[in-house]
DNA sequence: TGTACATCAGTGAACGCGCGTTCACTGATGTAC
DNA sequence: TGTACATCAGTGAACGCGCGTTCACTGATGTAC
């Protein structure tokens, strides 16, 4: 790890002219803003605050705020994509899969929020559309693999309700409208729910 | 209905001095706004420029932003108990009470996108409290009879899995994240789905 | 029936603020020779 | 090994804009007498 890699630059305090890595600081910064104010408050001037540049400096890498949080939400559909294969890969079960989407959701609530408030972003970039394409896949496949095993009616109905019980779960969690008890864990309690679900 | 009746004032083109029923045409406008833009991006200029009245009119009546949207969340809480109760009680099947909340988000998506974005409100004031309990009851009436129905597990769970399918089907719509073929009614895909659920 | 007065609803000018965007610039990096 | 130069990343001043809020005001309404 030499003077000029950027990680180590990064990792340092920053202060040469040259960042190093901004881009992926304003990213990191765009997902914490978020979640403070949610992702119509963000503004490009308070992430180079945060990111400790000049208010012009986000421009350069996104073009604009739409062009920013765009890049989020191709960060978010490939870690959700990510997250969703590993669980299968993991357990082989099914409800799992369920459960991993739940739990991304309320752990990457700034990505979230973005990947589905597609008002926000460019919604025709071609890395976007790749991103949201390569997480239905990891996504219609698990449901469509539950609905087989529900066995029962039409597979993509039993695909839609699938995965508009977890998104709906996440979704109300992340609102907080659907209190859980004190000593309930969200992520147990997803479990429950899908398991229900595919009694 | 004289010409100092309210309503005929309001119908007809604003001319006087008073508006005569500005407090009900500010909210109008802010379910229109927030259709078109956001909840986030609604702006109480904006909508005094929609009502026709002076920039500083809104204040008369909501105080400041957030007051204003919290009028239109317990207005979307009164709305949505209703259509819950009229549905149950015009079919007697808790299937259609899912299908009215699925409607209810479809045909409604300015009040439920506040509903159920609390940060955007007053979130303690009173009447939002009670509207919301008004709702929650009717809701959880209906989720706990079709957990009862299908009978097995959690009564609990079994709510909550309810809620979270619906609640999961209408969000998803509205993001335009679950497209439906041209020619599905979403209605009917929704009533499909909730059946699904409750096999 | 008329008059005085209190209350309410809406006005319009003013303020300070944070924003996105533009633009000429400068510091740093990397490559060609 | 050194020098020149092209390219890239970030700067900082400037602009115009829409916003929320305040405040003294004015027009309209309704009530007391």
């Amino acid at each position: 790890m030499t003077a000029h890699d950027p990680a180590s630059r990064h990792a340092a305090h920053r202060q040469g002219y040259h960042h190093g890595d901004l881009r992926r600081a304003l990213l990191a910064a765009a997902v914490e803003a978020i979640e403070e104010s949610g992702a119509a408050a963000v503004s490009l001037r308070d992430l180079a605050r945060r990111a400790g540049v000049s208010h012009a400096a986000p421009a350069h890498h996104f073009g604009d705020k739409a062009g920013l949080l765009t890049a989020v939400a191709v960060e978010g559909f490939e870690l959700l994509a990510d997250a969703l294969d590993a669980a299968w890969e993991r357990t082989g079960d099914l409800v799992e899969v369920g459960v991993a989407y739940v739990h991304f959701g309320l752990t990457h609530r700034g990505h979230f929020e973005v990947m589905f408030h597609p008002g926000l972003c460019h919604a025709d970039a071609a890395d976007l559309v790749a991103a949201r394409a390569r997480a239905a896949e990891s996504l219609h496949g698990g449901a469509e693999a539950l609905a087989d095993r529900a066995a029962s009616g039409d597979r993509q109905i039993a695909a839609w309700s699938a995965w508009s019980l977890v998104h709906g779960f996440a979704t109300l969690q992340l609102d907080g409208a659907l209190p859980l008890p004190p000593d309930a864990d969200p992520q147990d309690t997803a479990r429950q729910v899908v398991r229900f679900f595919a009694r």
